[in-house]
RNA sequence: GGGGCCGUAGCUCAGUCGGUAAGAGUGCCGCACUGUCACUGCGGAGGUCGCGGGUUCGAGCCCCGUCGGCCCCGCCA
């Protein structure tokens, strides 16, 4: 007898998916869903299937009661048994690779069923090349798409990462304080979900879009080291990475520099990584805001790929194409890239790319080819044979260029680079590319308003070296915000906070947040900070995204048990959903829109 | 708020130029089968072509609207 199962219950010796050659010669009792059944009249072989895997059960009249056969021959799928039976070798032409359990199988003795189940209106049982059902009607059948062996990897996997960082934050002494679900709006500046007070009509709770001011107050409040695996909501239209309720994992620390927050944050982020069986190094690439954006045209760059942006404005000369001379003279400059190999593209290739440029509010996308022959091109045309002289190229090359205000050219020049990162033939470098994005600017222009908005949010604070800035020219102070970024994926944000009131009053007063609102909003973390505030910092990392990434997914839904559709909906539980006059009139509600029929 | 793709049997899909009777695979039901593993063989049932309107002698197919799903922009860290 070996040891026993850690999953033995009153009812049952193991997981189906659990058993191995040392079980050889054991009698078990097992729990599980038929998965798929394959009838050959006498003897039957079901396929059981639990969260541990799938185990072939056979019954064979030499060791199975015939009547017990007749049963096993009829079981849908899903139906859920209890089998006893001893688990054997199975004769070596038999072995099926494929299956962990291949070796073995379990001869049944005795079978019940104690889960009938209905014919699925999805499949959970999959041949190699069948495909998925529609989302759609897996998000609506989630627990029957639940149960397929890649589902219950990732949330297998979301657990141990869970648990990982837990124990990471821990023994690093941090403590897991929660924070209310129910509470008031907070500056992220997404649209809030908001919930009716019963007890006072008119009034509101807001879900929180992240427990910023509390884990602030939590430092104010002595408690030193906090995190939170913390549940966030945001009224925002939704993408593959964004679901309205998301997780992440909250950080705060008092006493600390950024670096100190980074090291933590390095130190999670290995840990998680190893869980999901990657090794990586660390500390990581360090790069100022300003330099991603003049690399790579983006402030989460993928670093596994070149095709960095190169600056050639000084090339320019002046037989150069006047829209080029014009844009320089205005104060644009000329960014440029080189695709090695490129010169073969075709022409719909080449326009594919200027279509992204142009979407992105660029003139156009200038390009030229070096062939044997010399240049060719639109782009060669427009630069001039001289300036072409200065950017330079071998054969083979294909140059992207735009000639723009920084703003425009390099976001644009940006996703022309991540267009090429995408193509077949471009293969990463590297496998893991994480570095820091650190100096971002305080504030960024809101395109919308044309007012000024924190790019992080008014709590952060400035960076020392540009404090002496905030009177004279606060729009070019940087901040003390810190981005991880992975393979061109934001993984999470952070900073260190203001702690001086006067400096939180000053920025205030830039955003032009009138006296009575920074009273009604944020006075509970003025007070705070007027009440002996430590200095302090934190982080906050995408949980989901994370998970997502780990388990090799494209869409945060493959990662979350019961996820929104990108309209908000849950499918499963049909949820939002219209309630009563009389519910409304308890909380001191009348809808205003008619009700969809 | 905007753009794109999709919606035909339980599931995955085909359905040509608008034309007689809307098909396949799988699943489901029935029968046979003692080593299968997406078992196999034979037989059968199964359709509001998302929904509403329009054009037409005639619509799964064309047009308008609408609902739902996915992807993207805006928005959102």
């Amino acid at each position: 007898m070996t040891v026993p199962s850690l999953f033995a219950t009153s009812r049952r010796s193991h997981l189906c998916g659990e058993l191995r050659d040392a079980h050889v010669g054991e009698t078990v009792r097992l729990g599980g869903w038929v998965h798929r059944t394959r009838s050959l009249g006498s003897i039957v072989f079901l396929d059981l299937r639990d969260r541990a895997g799938v185990l072939q059960a056979t019954c064979d009249p030499r060791f199975t009661p015939l009547d017990v056969i007749a049963v096993a021959g009829r079981l849908g799928a899903e139906t859920v048994v209890e089998v006893d039976g001893v688990v054997a070798v199975r004769p070596a032409e038999m072995v099926n690779r494929e299956l962990v359990t291949g070796t073995i199988e379990l001869q049944v003795t005795a079978l019940r069923i104690v889960g009938p189940a209905v014919t699925p209106a999805i499949p959970v049982a999959r041949g190699k090349d069948e495909k998925l059902a529609a989302e759609e009607l897996r998000l609506k059948h989630r627990i029957l798409d639940l149960r397929r062996p890649e589902l219950q990897a990732n949330l297998i996997l979301r657990h141990r990462l869970l648990q990982v960082a837990r124990q990471l934050m821990t023994s690093h002494g941090f403590l897991e304080i929660e924070t209310p679900i129910l509470t008031k709006t907070t500056p992220e500046g997404a649209r809030d979900y908001l919930v009716p007070s019963r007890v006072h009509p008119g009034e509101f709770y807001a879900l929180p879009q992240s427990p910023q001011i509390y884990k602030q107050l939590l430092m104010v409040a002595g408690f030193d080291r906090y995190f939170q695996i913390a549940r966030c909501f945001r009224d925002e239209d939704l993408r593959a990475d964004r679901q309205p309720e998301f997780a992440q994992i909250d950080i705060e620390c008092a006493f600390v520099t950024q670096e100190d927050v980074q090291v933590v944050v390095e130190r999670v982020l290995t840990a998680l990584w190893k869980e999901a069986g990657h090794d990586i190094a660390t500390p990581f690439e360090r790069i100022r805001w300003a330099d991603a954006m003049e690399r790579f045209g983006i402030d989460k760059p993928d670093l596994r790929y070149g095709f960095e942006l190169e600056n050639w404005t000084a090339h320019v000369q002046p037989d150069a194409a006047s829209f080029v001379l014009d844009g320089v003279a205005a104060g644009g400059k000329l960014r440029g890239i080189r695709v090695a190999n490129g010169a073969t593209w075709s022409r719909k290739e080449v326009d594919a790319l200027a279509a992204v440029a142009k979407a992105q509010g660029l003139g156009g996308l200038l390009w030229a080819k070096r062939t044997d022959a010399g240049w060719e091109g639109q782009g060669a045309k427009a630069f001039g044979a001289a300036t072409m002289e200065r950017i330079g190229g071998v054969s083979g090359d294909l140059l992207l260029a735009g000639v723009g205000a920084d703003a425009v050219a390099l976001p644009a020049m940006g996703q022309v680079r991540l267009e090429l990162t995408r193509r077949p033939e471009h293969l990463p470098t590297i496998a893991h590319a994480f570095c820091w994005i650190v100096d971002f600017p305080l504030f960024e222009l809101d395109a919308a308003s044309g007012e000024h908005m924190p790019a992080h949010h008014p709590f952060t604070a400035p960076h020392p070296d540009d404090t002496h800035k905030l009177e004279t020219a606060p729009w070019e102070c940087r901040a003390m915000h810190y981005d991880a970024v992975y393979n061109g994926n934001e993984l999470g944000s952070g900073s260190i906070r203001i702690t001086d009131p006067a400096v939180q009053e000053t920025i205030f007063r830039l955003l032009k947040v009138p006296a009575d609102e920074i009273q009604r909003r944020f006075a509970f973390l003025l007070d705070g900070l007027a009440a002996g505030a430590p200095p302090h910092g934190g982080f906050a990392l995408g949980f989901d995204r994370i998970a997502m990434l780990l388990a090799g997914s494209t869409s945060l839904r493959d990662v979350i048990a019961f996820p929104k559709t990108t309209a908000a909906r849950a499918l499963f539980e049909g949820a939002p959903s219209p309630v009563s006059e009389r519910d409304l009139a308890a909380l001191s509600l009348a809808v205003l829109v008619k009700e969809k029929s």
